[in-house]
DNA sequence: AAATATTTTAGACAAATGTAGAAATATTTC
DNA sequence: GAAATATTTCTACATTTGTCTAAAATATTT
């Protein structure tokens, strides 16, 4: 794995353009970004701004190619990474303490769906094999 | 269940004392909090002040027992409450994205033992069987 | 009741966050 | 290439968050 970074907690407005990000599975312009959040109704100045203090936090890499009309932005910080960031602070704490009635949560509200429950299935049988 | 309440999302700080404060499973004092969270090194009137805007935000009742020499504070969110309300917004669909990494990072840094993954599973064998 | 210790209130203030108008730039179109 | 359009940068500003010092209020001990 590459250097540690020293990562930081984000913002709710800063993690959803993350989000968006790393949903993308490439680099993405501004314009991509307020599509695919467009239910938030940002103005371009708004997430041109979260997408600069992200830039600052190192958490991404902007650049614009040669002869593209606009920056693209690139994650410098993998979601795993931040994943793992986070399972160490208050939050992961905080889903620790009921992972189960999260789990549950997100089940009935459809965030996650069988697939993934299957995954996670795996996990444990993985992990109480070795127990 | 009782009215619906407007819950909003906790910044970190807060968190953490909603987080001991359920943990106690009773009312607390500010010097009972100062304690449990003593390695935050927090001085008296900074966890007093997160407790009063708990109090304004309606997480917490604050009450001075007839007789008694401090404050307790009680909460009127309950963790599942907040849960289920954090699980519904970005944070749920974060953690969403990627269960199986959670689940799985919370458990290799013990954040959750095997009786937690029991529970889990239980809940996933349970959930398959309605499938 | 004085002296001491503890708790709470009141401010204060810097840094972080959410948001966007206006200005500067670049791109496209006529 | 000037006008129209889109993108980016700058700047500003209100709110929220993290943290405390100083002061006031209370309680406890002598």
């Amino acid at each position: 794995m590459a250097d540690k970074k020293e990562l930081v907690h984000l913002p709710n407005s800063e993690l959803e353009i993350m989000m968006a990000i790393w949903e993308a599975k490439k680099p993405v312009s501004r314009p991509e970004i307020d599509e695919k959040l467009s239910e938030k109704n940002w103005q371009a100045p708004t997430v041109l701004k979260f997408l600069s203090r992200l830039t600052e936090k190192g958490f991404l890499k902007c650049e614009k190619p040669e002869g593209g009309k606009t920056n693209l932005y690139t994650p410098i910080v993998s979601e795993e990474e931040y994943l793992e960031f986070e399972s160490n602070s208050v939050l992961g704490k905080f889903c620790g303490r009921s992972v189960k009635s999260l789990v549950a949560n997100l089940y009935e509200n459809n965030t996650i769906n069988d697939s993934e429950l299957d995954e996670l299935q795996k996990f444990i049988d993985e992990a109480k094999k070795n127990r």
